[in-house]
DNA sequence: CACTTTACTTACCAAATGGTAGGCTTGCAA
DNA sequence: TTGCAAGCCTACCATTTGGTAAGTAAAGTG
Protein backbone atom coordinates (compact mmCIF):
# COMPACT_ATOMS: atom_id res chain seq x y z
CA UNK A 1 0.00 0.00 0.00
CA UNK A 2 2.61 2.79 -1.12
CA UNK A 3 1.28 6.25 -1.14
CA UNK A 4 -0.11 7.75 -4.22
CA UNK A 5 3.03 10.46 -4.06
CA UNK A 6 5.55 7.28 -4.28
CA UNK A 7 2.98 5.39 -7.05
CA UNK A 8 3.11 8.99 -9.22
CA UNK A 9 6.82 9.02 -9.15
CA UNK A 10 7.25 5.28 -10.06
CA UNK A 11 5.32 5.97 -12.97
CA UNK A 12 6.95 9.26 -14.04
CA UNK A 13 10.02 7.62 -13.57
CA UNK A 14 9.11 4.58 -16.05
CA UNK A 15 7.46 7.42 -18.41
CA UNK A 16 10.39 9.93 -18.68
CA UNK A 17 12.78 7.25 -18.74
CA UNK A 18 11.16 5.92 -22.12
CA UNK A 19 10.38 9.31 -23.37
CA UNK A 20 12.47 11.63 -22.25
CA UNK A 21 11.15 15.10 -20.58
CA UNK A 22 9.23 16.45 -23.56
CA UNK A 23 7.38 13.28 -24.57
CA UNK A 24 5.58 12.87 -20.87
CA UNK A 25 2.88 14.81 -20.67
CA UNK A 26 1.42 15.32 -16.73
CA UNK A 27 -1.47 13.65 -17.92
CA UNK A 28 -0.25 10.45 -18.92
CA UNK A 29 1.48 9.79 -15.80
CA UNK A 30 -1.66 10.22 -13.41
CA UNK A 31 -4.09 9.07 -15.87
CA UNK A 32 -1.59 5.80 -15.87
CA UNK A 33 -3.24 5.79 -12.34
CA UNK A 34 -6.40 6.40 -12.88
CA UNK A 35 -6.23 10.05 -11.55
CA UNK A 36 -6.55 13.06 -13.11
CA UNK A 37 -3.38 15.49 -13.81
CA UNK A 38 -4.54 17.79 -11.12
CA UNK A 39 -4.28 14.89 -8.70
CA UNK A 40 0.23 15.17 -9.65
CA UNK A 41 0.03 18.82 -9.88
CA UNK A 42 -1.59 18.58 -6.13
CA UNK A 43 1.50 16.72 -4.94
CA UNK A 44 4.18 18.16 -7.38
CA UNK A 45 3.04 21.77 -8.26
CA UNK A 46 4.58 21.60 -11.79
CA UNK A 47 6.16 19.27 -14.11
CA UNK A 48 9.48 20.43 -13.56
CA UNK A 49 9.17 19.58 -10.17
CA UNK A 50 8.35 16.18 -10.41
CA UNK A 51 11.23 15.28 -12.97
CA UNK A 52 13.34 16.93 -9.92
CA UNK A 53 12.01 14.54 -7.48
CA UNK A 54 12.20 11.73 -9.72
CA UNK A 55 15.66 12.33 -10.01
CA UNK A 56 16.20 13.13 -6.45
CA UNK A 57 15.04 9.76 -5.88
CA UNK A 58 17.48 8.18 -8.11
CA UNK A 59 20.43 9.59 -6.97
CA UNK A 60 19.29 8.41 -3.59
CA UNK A 61 18.85 5.01 -4.59
CA UNK A 62 22.07 5.15 -6.75
CA UNK A 63 24.09 5.90 -3.28
CA UNK A 64 22.53 3.13 -1.54
CA UNK A 65 24.59 0.53 -3.88
CA UNK A 66 27.88 2.11 -2.74
CA UNK A 67 29.94 0.06 -0.64
CA UNK A 68 29.38 -0.54 3.20
CA UNK A 69 32.58 1.51 3.30
CA UNK A 70 34.91 -0.93 5.02
CA UNK A 71 37.36 0.92 2.78
CA UNK A 72 40.31 0.68 6.07
CA UNK A 73 40.17 -2.57 5.39
CA UNK A 74 39.09 -3.33 1.84
CA UNK A 75 41.44 -3.23 -1.52
CA UNK A 76 40.46 -0.03 -2.86
CA UNK A 77 40.74 -2.00 -6.30
CA UNK A 78 38.19 -4.25 -5.45
CA UNK A 79 35.61 -1.63 -3.97
CA UNK A 80 35.57 0.13 -7.07
CA UNK A 81 35.16 -3.04 -8.93
CA UNK A 82 32.12 -4.14 -6.90
CA UNK A 83 30.42 -1.17 -6.76
CA UNK A 84 30.58 -0.54 -10.53
CA UNK A 85 29.64 -4.09 -10.80
CA UNK A 86 26.78 -3.33 -8.38
CA UNK A 87 25.66 -0.51 -10.54
CA UNK A 88 25.65 -2.87 -13.68
CA UNK A 89 23.96 -5.09 -12.35
CA UNK A 90 21.13 -2.38 -10.94
CA UNK A 91 21.20 -1.50 -14.21
CA UNK A 92 19.85 -4.52 -15.63
CA UNK A 93 17.23 -4.79 -13.32
CA UNK A 94 16.18 -0.87 -12.91
CA UNK A 95 16.75 -0.09 -16.45
CA UNK A 96 14.58 2.81 -16.02
CA UNK A 97 17.19 4.45 -13.74
CA UNK A 98 19.95 4.24 -16.06
CA UNK A 99 18.05 5.23 -19.04
CA UNK A 100 16.79 8.33 -16.99
CA UNK A 101 20.35 9.08 -16.03
CA UNK A 102 21.96 8.92 -19.90
CA UNK A 103 19.14 11.39 -20.66
CA UNK A 104 20.02 13.27 -18.01
CA UNK A 105 23.71 13.81 -19.32
CA UNK A 106 22.36 14.40 -22.86
CA UNK A 107 19.51 16.86 -22.02
CA UNK A 108 21.57 19.03 -19.29
CA UNK A 109 23.73 20.66 -22.03
CA UNK A 110 20.39 23.09 -22.44
CA UNK A 111 18.32 22.78 -19.12
CA UNK A 112 21.79 23.58 -17.08
CA UNK A 113 20.62 25.81 -15.05
CA UNK A 114 17.94 23.71 -12.81
CA UNK A 115 19.86 21.76 -9.95
CA UNK A 116 20.15 18.51 -11.29
CA UNK A 117 23.18 18.62 -12.24
CA UNK A 118 24.63 18.45 -8.97
CA UNK A 119 23.16 15.11 -8.10
CA UNK A 120 25.24 14.27 -11.46
CA UNK A 121 28.01 15.40 -10.01
CA UNK A 122 28.19 14.22 -6.41
CA UNK A 123 28.38 10.43 -8.21
CA UNK A 124 31.22 11.34 -9.85
CA UNK A 125 32.94 12.95 -7.91
CA UNK A 126 32.36 9.83 -5.56
CA UNK A 127 33.60 7.60 -8.20
CA UNK A 128 36.58 9.19 -9.02
CA UNK A 129 37.64 9.07 -5.36
CA UNK A 130 37.08 5.52 -5.40
CA UNK A 131 39.68 5.09 -8.27
CA UNK A 132 42.06 7.79 -7.27
CA UNK A 133 42.27 5.45 -4.36
CA UNK A 134 43.81 2.74 -5.72
CA UNK A 135 47.47 2.85 -5.39
CA UNK A 136 49.03 3.95 -8.95
CA UNK A 137 46.01 6.00 -9.53
CA UNK A 138 46.43 8.47 -6.20
CA UNK A 139 48.29 10.80 -8.27
CA UNK A 140 46.63 10.50 -11.15
CA UNK A 141 44.81 14.49 -11.91
CA UNK A 142 40.84 14.68 -11.54
CA UNK A 143 40.83 14.52 -15.46
CA UNK A 144 42.14 11.41 -16.31
CA UNK A 145 40.71 9.53 -13.75
CA UNK A 146 37.12 11.35 -14.54
CA UNK A 147 37.99 9.92 -18.43
CA UNK A 148 38.59 6.46 -16.89
CA UNK A 149 35.40 6.68 -15.37
CA UNK A 150 33.47 7.94 -17.93
CA UNK A 151 34.25 4.95 -20.06
CA UNK A 152 33.02 2.64 -17.65
CA UNK A 153 29.87 4.53 -17.03
CA UNK A 154 30.11 4.90 -20.85
CA UNK A 155 29.97 0.99 -21.00
CA UNK A 156 27.72 -0.33 -18.60
CA UNK A 157 24.98 2.14 -19.20
CA UNK A 158 25.38 2.14 -23.18
CA UNK A 159 24.85 -1.61 -22.73
CA UNK A 160 21.91 -1.35 -20.33
CA UNK A 161 20.18 1.25 -21.87
CA UNK A 162 20.52 -0.23 -25.35
CA UNK A 163 18.99 -3.58 -24.14
CA UNK A 164 15.64 -3.44 -25.45
CA UNK A 165 16.78 -2.05 -29.09
CA UNK A 166 19.48 -4.33 -29.58
CA UNK A 167 17.14 -7.01 -28.68
CA UNK A 168 15.34 -5.86 -31.80
CA UNK A 169 18.05 -6.16 -34.43
CA UNK A 170 20.02 -9.49 -33.17
CA UNK A 171 16.86 -11.37 -31.83
CA UNK A 172 16.33 -12.82 -28.38
CA UNK A 173 18.97 -15.66 -28.48
CA UNK A 174 22.10 -13.68 -28.88
CA UNK A 175 20.38 -10.66 -26.57
CA UNK A 176 19.91 -13.35 -23.65
CA UNK A 177 23.45 -14.50 -24.46
CA UNK A 178 24.84 -11.30 -24.05
CA UNK A 179 23.51 -10.55 -21.37
CA UNK A 180 24.81 -13.54 -19.43
CA UNK A 181 28.63 -12.68 -19.93
CA UNK A 182 28.34 -8.83 -19.77
CA UNK A 183 29.36 -8.87 -16.30
CA UNK A 184 32.28 -10.82 -17.00
CA UNK A 185 33.39 -9.11 -19.48
CA UNK A 186 32.53 -5.80 -17.78
CA UNK A 187 35.12 -7.04 -15.20
CA UNK A 188 37.56 -7.91 -17.38
CA UNK A 189 37.19 -4.59 -18.53
CA UNK A 190 37.64 -2.65 -15.69
CA UNK A 191 40.71 -4.58 -14.59
CA UNK A 192 42.37 -4.07 -17.57
CA UNK A 193 41.82 -0.09 -18.10
CA UNK A 194 42.48 -0.17 -13.68
CA UNK A 195 45.73 -1.77 -14.76
CA UNK A 196 46.47 -0.05 -17.80
CA UNK A 197 47.97 3.11 -16.04
CA UNK A 198 51.56 3.19 -15.64
CA UNK A 199 52.72 4.78 -12.61
CA UNK B 1 25.12 28.22 -51.00
CA UNK B 2 23.52 25.12 -49.66
CA UNK B 3 19.47 24.18 -50.84
CA UNK B 4 17.39 24.89 -48.18
CA UNK B 5 16.49 20.91 -47.73
CA UNK B 6 20.15 20.50 -46.60
CA UNK B 7 20.22 23.40 -44.11
CA UNK B 8 16.89 22.71 -42.79
CA UNK B 9 18.37 18.99 -42.43
CA UNK B 10 21.25 20.45 -40.72
CA UNK B 11 19.14 22.74 -38.00
CA UNK B 12 16.99 20.13 -37.40
CA UNK B 13 19.87 17.46 -36.46
CA UNK B 14 20.90 20.28 -33.72
CA UNK B 15 17.82 20.32 -32.44
CA UNK B 16 16.86 16.84 -32.45
CA UNK B 17 20.20 16.63 -30.38
CA UNK B 18 19.76 18.83 -28.47
CA UNK B 19 16.10 18.24 -27.43
CA UNK B 20 15.09 15.12 -28.38
CA UNK B 21 12.42 14.48 -31.03
CA UNK B 22 9.39 15.42 -28.61
CA UNK B 23 11.12 18.35 -27.45
CA UNK B 24 11.51 19.87 -30.78
CA UNK B 25 8.60 21.45 -32.99
CA UNK B 26 8.47 21.50 -36.57
CA UNK B 27 7.82 25.22 -36.46
CA UNK B 28 10.96 25.34 -34.31
CA UNK B 29 13.34 24.26 -36.91
CA UNK B 30 11.59 26.13 -39.57
CA UNK B 31 11.66 29.51 -38.27
CA UNK B 32 15.00 29.25 -36.79
CA UNK B 33 15.92 29.36 -40.77
CA UNK B 34 13.22 32.48 -41.32
CA UNK B 35 10.91 30.00 -42.81
CA UNK B 36 7.81 28.81 -41.99
CA UNK B 37 6.73 25.10 -40.86
CA UNK B 38 4.79 24.54 -44.21
CA UNK B 39 8.20 25.41 -45.90
CA UNK B 40 9.70 22.01 -43.76
CA UNK B 41 5.79 19.85 -44.16
CA UNK B 42 6.34 21.11 -47.97
CA UNK B 43 10.33 19.35 -48.30
CA UNK B 44 9.74 16.31 -45.74
CA UNK B 45 5.86 15.45 -45.50
CA UNK B 46 5.81 14.92 -41.45
CA UNK B 47 7.93 15.27 -38.80
CA UNK B 48 8.55 11.85 -38.56
CA UNK B 49 9.61 11.85 -42.04
CA UNK B 50 12.46 14.62 -41.18
CA UNK B 51 13.87 12.77 -38.62
CA UNK B 52 14.49 9.65 -40.45
CA UNK B 53 16.43 11.46 -43.27
CA UNK B 54 18.13 13.34 -40.11
CA UNK B 55 19.13 9.88 -38.99
CA UNK B 56 19.60 8.47 -42.64
CA UNK B 57 22.25 11.28 -43.06
CA UNK B 58 23.90 10.46 -40.26
CA UNK B 59 24.18 6.86 -40.98
CA UNK B 60 25.74 8.25 -44.25
CA UNK B 61 28.54 10.09 -42.77
CA UNK B 62 29.22 7.33 -40.36
CA UNK B 63 29.88 5.10 -43.11
CA UNK B 64 32.32 7.24 -44.69
CA UNK B 65 34.33 7.10 -41.70
CA UNK B 66 34.81 3.61 -42.06
CA UNK B 67 38.68 3.19 -43.25
CA UNK B 68 39.50 2.74 -47.46
CA UNK B 69 39.80 -1.17 -46.93
CA UNK B 70 42.79 -2.33 -48.08
CA UNK B 71 41.81 -4.75 -45.00
CA UNK B 72 43.92 -7.59 -47.32
CA UNK B 73 46.95 -5.97 -46.12
CA UNK B 74 45.76 -3.94 -43.60
CA UNK B 75 45.99 -5.68 -39.65
CA UNK B 76 42.74 -6.15 -38.54
CA UNK B 77 43.38 -4.90 -34.92
CA UNK B 78 44.88 -1.74 -35.93
CA UNK B 79 41.42 -1.60 -38.76
CA UNK B 80 39.29 -1.62 -36.17
CA UNK B 81 41.28 0.41 -33.68
CA UNK B 82 41.51 3.06 -36.00
CA UNK B 83 38.03 3.03 -36.70
CA UNK B 84 37.08 3.11 -33.21
CA UNK B 85 39.51 6.12 -32.82
CA UNK B 86 37.82 8.28 -36.06
CA UNK B 87 34.49 7.61 -34.61
CA UNK B 88 35.05 8.99 -31.70
CA UNK B 89 37.40 12.21 -33.25
CA UNK B 90 33.93 12.21 -35.25
CA UNK B 91 32.24 12.36 -32.33
CA UNK B 92 34.23 14.94 -30.91
CA UNK B 93 33.96 17.52 -33.63
CA UNK B 94 30.34 16.55 -34.51
CA UNK B 95 29.08 15.74 -30.84
CA UNK B 96 25.19 16.31 -32.13
CA UNK B 97 25.95 13.25 -34.32
CA UNK B 98 26.62 10.69 -31.35
CA UNK B 99 23.88 12.64 -29.48
CA UNK B 100 21.42 11.40 -31.43
CA UNK B 101 22.56 8.60 -32.32
CA UNK B 102 22.73 7.61 -28.19
CA UNK B 103 18.78 9.24 -28.47
CA UNK B 104 18.18 6.55 -30.69
CA UNK B 105 19.23 4.07 -28.68
CA UNK B 106 17.20 5.19 -25.78
CA UNK B 107 14.11 6.03 -28.05
CA UNK B 108 13.97 3.07 -29.94
CA UNK B 109 12.42 1.14 -27.52
CA UNK B 110 9.63 2.13 -28.29
CA UNK B 111 9.44 4.12 -31.44
CA UNK B 112 10.96 0.51 -32.82
CA UNK B 113 8.59 0.16 -35.38
CA UNK B 114 9.92 2.77 -37.87
CA UNK B 115 12.92 1.89 -40.39
CA UNK B 116 15.65 3.65 -37.75
CA UNK B 117 16.45 0.14 -36.14
CA UNK B 118 18.15 -1.74 -39.80
CA UNK B 119 20.65 1.65 -39.31
CA UNK B 120 21.59 1.36 -36.25
CA UNK B 121 21.63 -2.32 -37.29
CA UNK B 122 23.94 -2.37 -40.08
CA UNK B 123 26.54 -0.02 -38.06
CA UNK B 124 26.68 -2.54 -35.38
CA UNK B 125 27.30 -5.64 -37.63
CA UNK B 126 29.99 -3.63 -39.28
CA UNK B 127 31.61 -3.26 -36.29
CA UNK B 128 31.40 -7.28 -35.20
CA UNK B 129 32.68 -7.44 -38.32
CA UNK B 130 35.70 -6.16 -37.44
CA UNK B 131 36.52 -7.42 -34.47
CA UNK B 132 35.58 -11.12 -35.71
CA UNK B 133 38.22 -10.16 -38.39
CA UNK B 134 41.15 -10.05 -35.49
CA UNK B 135 43.20 -13.89 -34.64
CA UNK B 136 41.55 -14.85 -31.68
CA UNK B 137 38.60 -12.96 -31.95
CA UNK B 138 37.65 -15.19 -35.46
CA UNK B 139 35.79 -17.87 -32.88
CA UNK B 140 33.57 -15.55 -31.23
CA UNK B 141 30.00 -15.72 -30.77
CA UNK B 142 28.39 -13.13 -32.03
CA UNK B 143 27.29 -12.08 -28.59
CA UNK B 144 30.60 -11.78 -27.13
CA UNK B 145 31.48 -9.56 -29.84
CA UNK B 146 28.51 -7.52 -29.49
CA UNK B 147 29.64 -6.75 -26.01
CA UNK B 148 33.07 -5.94 -26.64
CA UNK B 149 31.54 -3.46 -29.22
CA UNK B 150 28.94 -1.85 -27.02
CA UNK B 151 31.64 -1.55 -24.62
CA UNK B 152 33.65 0.76 -26.87
CA UNK B 153 30.82 2.73 -28.09
CA UNK B 154 29.99 2.86 -24.60
CA UNK B 155 32.76 4.69 -23.67
CA UNK B 156 32.83 6.89 -26.29
CA UNK B 157 29.58 8.67 -26.58
CA UNK B 158 29.11 8.75 -23.07
CA UNK B 159 31.96 10.89 -23.01
CA UNK B 160 31.31 12.59 -26.55
CA UNK B 161 27.57 13.13 -25.40
CA UNK B 162 28.33 14.18 -21.78
CA UNK B 163 30.79 16.72 -22.39
CA UNK B 164 29.09 20.15 -22.07
CA UNK B 165 27.38 18.56 -18.96
CA UNK B 166 31.00 17.86 -17.59
CA UNK B 167 32.49 21.14 -18.46
CA UNK B 168 29.14 22.57 -16.46
CA UNK B 169 30.32 20.52 -13.24
CA UNK B 170 34.22 20.23 -13.51
CA UNK B 171 34.91 23.82 -14.70
CA UNK B 172 36.41 24.25 -18.56
CA UNK B 173 40.17 23.68 -17.17
CA UNK B 174 39.50 19.83 -16.27
CA UNK B 175 37.31 19.29 -19.27
CA UNK B 176 39.99 20.44 -21.78
CA UNK B 177 42.84 18.14 -20.49
CA UNK B 178 39.77 15.41 -20.20
CA UNK B 179 40.00 15.97 -23.95
CA UNK B 180 43.31 16.19 -24.79
CA UNK B 181 43.74 12.78 -23.55
CA UNK B 182 40.80 11.27 -24.00
CA UNK B 183 42.26 9.31 -27.17
CA UNK B 184 45.29 7.76 -25.93
CA UNK B 185 43.06 6.44 -23.02
CA UNK B 186 40.38 5.18 -25.35
CA UNK B 187 43.04 3.58 -27.37
CA UNK B 188 44.14 1.92 -24.52
CA UNK B 189 41.07 0.71 -23.31
CA UNK B 190 40.48 -0.79 -26.62
CA UNK B 191 43.69 -2.65 -26.91
CA UNK B 192 43.34 -3.67 -23.20
CA UNK B 193 39.55 -5.06 -24.26
CA UNK B 194 40.90 -6.64 -27.68
CA UNK B 195 43.71 -8.74 -26.54
CA UNK B 196 42.22 -9.40 -23.22
CA UNK B 197 40.07 -12.53 -24.47
CA UNK B 198 42.22 -15.50 -24.49
CA UNK B 199 41.72 -17.97 -27.43
C1' DC C 1 3.41 31.37 -75.33
C1' DA C 2 0.85 28.04 -72.28
C1' DC C 3 1.94 24.57 -68.86
C1' DT C 4 3.50 22.45 -64.98
C1' DT C 5 6.47 22.05 -61.16
C1' DT C 6 8.98 23.96 -57.24
C1' DA C 7 9.21 26.53 -53.23
C1' DC C 8 7.15 28.61 -50.50
C1' DT C 9 3.04 31.58 -48.05
C1' DT C 10 -1.36 32.69 -45.20
C1' DA C 11 -5.37 30.82 -43.20
C1' DC C 12 -7.28 27.34 -40.73
C1' DC C 13 -8.15 23.36 -37.45
C1' DA C 14 -8.70 19.78 -33.96
C1' DA C 15 -6.15 17.97 -30.37
C1' DA C 16 -3.02 18.19 -26.62
C1' DT C 17 -0.21 20.81 -23.47
C1' DG C 18 0.85 22.89 -18.65
C1' DG C 19 -1.48 25.38 -15.43
C1' DT C 20 -5.24 28.17 -12.57
C1' DA C 21 -9.56 28.49 -9.91
C1' DG C 22 -12.67 26.67 -7.27
C1' DG C 23 -15.25 23.07 -5.49
C1' DC C 24 -16.25 18.55 -2.91
C1' DT C 25 -15.32 14.91 0.45
C1' DT C 26 -12.84 12.73 4.15
C1' DG C 27 -10.37 12.61 8.36
C1' DC C 28 -8.34 14.74 12.16
C1' DA C 29 -7.38 18.28 15.68
C1' DA C 30 -9.27 22.06 18.87
C1' DT D 1 -19.12 20.68 16.85
C1' DT D 2 -16.35 23.52 14.30
C1' DG D 3 -12.51 24.29 11.52
C1' DC D 4 -9.27 23.17 8.48
C1' DA D 5 -6.05 20.75 5.85
C1' DA D 6 -5.20 16.78 2.55
C1' DG D 7 -6.39 14.69 -1.51
C1' DC D 8 -8.71 14.73 -5.12
C1' DC D 9 -12.18 16.38 -9.03
C1' DT D 10 -14.58 19.33 -12.79
C1' DA D 11 -14.35 23.34 -15.41
C1' DC D 12 -11.81 26.36 -17.82
C1' DC D 13 -7.95 28.72 -20.41
C1' DA D 14 -4.18 30.38 -23.37
C1' DT D 15 -0.72 28.41 -26.00
C1' DT D 16 1.44 25.10 -28.82
C1' DT D 17 1.27 21.06 -31.40
C1' DG D 18 1.29 18.50 -36.17
C1' DG D 19 -1.15 18.81 -40.16
C1' DT D 20 -4.57 20.24 -44.21
C1' DA D 21 -6.20 23.43 -47.80
C1' DA D 22 -5.56 26.61 -50.92
C1' DG D 23 -3.14 30.09 -52.98
C1' DT D 24 0.99 32.74 -55.19
C1' DA D 25 5.34 33.98 -57.34
C1' DA D 26 9.11 32.22 -59.85
C1' DA D 27 11.40 29.03 -62.62
C1' DG D 28 11.69 25.63 -65.83
C1' DT D 29 9.68 23.08 -70.10
C1' DG D 30 6.85 21.81 -74.22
Amino acid sequence: MTSTRERLLTEAERLFAERGFYGVSIAAVSTELGLTKQALLHHFGSKEKLYAEVLKRISARLSTLAAPTDSDIADPQQVLTDYLIRIAKNAREEPHQMSLLMRELLDNQERADNVQSWFLGSFLKQLIQMLKAIDHWSDAPDHVALAAIMQFLGAINYYAVSGPTLKGIFGNDVYSALDDQFDDQLEQLILAAISSRAS
